[in-house]
DNA sequence: TAGACAGGAA
DNA sequence: TGAAATCCTGTCTA
């Protein structure tokens, strides 16, 4: 009812999280229950949100405990909380930390286990493949130091997460420090949150600190927390990072923010194989090799120097092979940075296991009260097939539908339109096909940027749209990988892609970053085709980024 | 020795 | 589900 705006969620005996989009609650509720649950679905009018033991384990190695998990979801909840789910939320939390893997004194080929609750050890005992990885001991058990990894990754695939609290190595010592202000040509300094996301992860050096995963929403200065853990840790670092792109502003941030001088950080990618006290490395040249017999020759990055810390930039695209030599080197530091801990292919387990769990994340409304992020307006706008293309499209294959809706050509009219309701943004038209790129290119007299284009030609017209010389640019793919790209205020998406909620994560990122007027992004979608549902996948996506979006029918004149 | 380009992988 | 992009290696050319 009116005056009690705490009533837009809903707990369902299932572990899903309703959450009423038009209630007036609705941004509370959504934030109080972020941090320990995964967005499912984001239609218009019902968001549905999961607690699975992963999330309620993330959290609570953020710092939430049951009591304040429960006390949040009773805080807006509409109807009484179901008792399981009380038991739920319960015993998952109370399972986080209860086993412990420690040093055995005399020994450092060996590690125990201390498993105080016999049940428990009764339950690893009769588990086949921990059988092989353990040996009974009082209390516990006892496994070598290389399956430490391993035994991890097993133990909370059986719902008993590990509290890893057996000592790590310190690297080879690196003194740096951050240039001040007066040095660095913008004013820089690290924020608040940064810092405390550092400090949380290094944990002043304590047992079971010194590894684990930030999650910040892009733009939020990822990497600033990683040169922050860096500072606290004074010691050799490797970076890995999903593009050249990347290893690229990687380098420049360090250079411009740190004392590090070019000499001592090296690039480790195709190009260039330099190994420096700070290494910069993309995942895919640690996941090449010569053919599928082979093993991975780069692996050996690895071991190259005495690393003191591992950065995992992008954690959630980390390749499955690297998991393997993740797993061999648990005594090594290691930060895991990222926007979402949701994996395309599933394996947020071991993110949790290998790298660590969450330790730090930022509630979102914080983040926007204190400028850090944009404010934006998300549409999804509906626009009818012309008559002419109803049959065409009805008789085509599945590949056929989707590839006639994304070219629906009024799209090309309410592009015109939108351009005319900006004339004073600078504004990015993306798209998927080239051929439809082209003909919008040509017809708005706008510059086009593909993959094709040649660096030296990217640059200029870059430039140009920086200079305001340009209004407009179109960009097809190359939009979710160049970081160059320069701030737009509005996006306009022609057609969606098949690619992951990541994908769209770096392309949208770079458009909303925050700036003096707010974002527009429409995303255009023929009403009443297979387009739709792929539009239902990046709403998920904008509300995971605690964007509102709208859905509107576009009546043609 | 740098670059341009082709071809494979995912 | 498909198309387009990336990164990497290797070869050729100047």
């Amino acid at each position: 009812m009116s005056g009690t705006p705490a009533q837009a969620l809903i707990v369902q005996s299932d572990g899903t999280l309703l959450i009423d989009v038009h209630d007036p609650g609705f941004a509370a509720a959504r934030d109080a229950v972020a941090p320990f649950a995964e967005l499912e679905k984001s239609p218009e009018h019902m968001h549905t949100y999961r607690m699975s033991p992963l999330s309620l384990w993330n959290a609570a190695s953020a710092g939430l405990d049951a009591s304040t998990i429960l006390a949040r979801l009773e805080a807006c909840s509409r109807y009484p909380i179901p008792e399981n789910i009380r038991f739920f939320v319960r015993d998952t939390v109370s399972r986080f930390g209860t086993v412990r893997m420690t040093a055995v004194e005399g020994d450092d080929e060996v590690l125990f286990l201390d498993v105080p609750d016999t049940a428990v050890r009764s339950e690893l005992a009769a588990n086949t493949r921990l059988a092989k990885l353990l040996e009974p001991a009082r209390d516990g058990f006892l496994l070598a130091l290389y399956d430490r990894g391993t035994v991890k990754q097993e133990m909370v695939r059986i719902g008993y997460p590990v509290q890893d609290e057996a000592p790590l190595v310190e690297g080879e010592p690196f003194a740096f420090g951050f240039r001040d202000q007066a040095q660095t040509g913008a004013a820089f300094a690290v924020r608040d949150y940064q810092r405390e996301a550092a400090d949380t992860f290094f944990g002043g050096g304590s047992p079971g600190t010194g590894f684990g995963t930030v999650v910040l929403p892009c733009g939020a200065g990822k990497t600033v927390v990683g040169m922050a853990a860096m500072a606290l840790l004074q010691t050799s670092t490797l970076i890995l990072t999903t593009n050249v792109a990347a290893v690229h502003q990687w380098r420049d941030e360090l250079l411009d923010k740190t004392t590090i001088t070019e000499d001592d950080i090296g690039e480790y990618s195709g190009d260039t194989k330099r190994i420096r006290p700070v290494t910069v490395a993309t995942y895919q040249i640690l996941v090449w090799r010569a053919d599928r017999e082979q093993s991975f020759p780069h692996f050996r990055l690895f071991r190259e120097r005495r690393w003191g810390l591992i950065i995992y930039d992008e954690v959630h695209l980390l390749p499955a092979p690297v998991f393997r030599v993740t797993a061999e080197i648990q005594a090594v530091r290691r930060l895991g940075l990222t926007a979402t801990l949701v994996r395309e292919d599933g394996r947020e387990e071991d993110v949790f296991s290998l790298v660590g769990p969450k330790r730090y994340d930022v509630p979102w409304k914080e983040l926007e009260a204190k400028g850090w992020i944009a404010e934006a307006n998300c549409y999804e706008i509906r626009i009818d097939l012309p008559d002419e293309l109803r049959i065409p499209y009805a008789v085509a294959d599945k590949r056929g539908k989707f590839r006639i809706a994304s070219e629906n050509p009024r799209k090309l009219e309410v592009t015109r339109q939108l351009i005319e309701n900006h004339p004073e943004d600078s504004i990015l038209v993306i798209g998927q096909y080239i051929d439809q790129l082209e003909i919008t290119a040509r017809e708005l007299g706008a510059p086009l940027i593909t993959g094709k284009t040649p660096n030296a030609a990217r640059e200029e017209i870059y430039r140009a749209f920086r200079e305001q010389r340009e209004q407009i640019i179109v960009v097809s793919k190359v939009a979710n990988f160049a970081i160059d790209l320069p701030d737009a205020s509005v996006a306009i998406q022609l057609s969606g892609t098949f690619g992951s909620r990541q994908e769209e994560a770096q392309r949208l990122g770079r458009i909303l970053r925050p700036k003096k007027r707010n974002s527009f992004f429409y995303s255009l979608v023929s009403h009443h085709t297979t387009e739709e549902e792929f539009a239902a996948n990046r709403q998920k996506f904008l509300t995971e980024q605690g964007y509102q979006y709208h859905i509107e029918q576009w009546e043609l004149a």
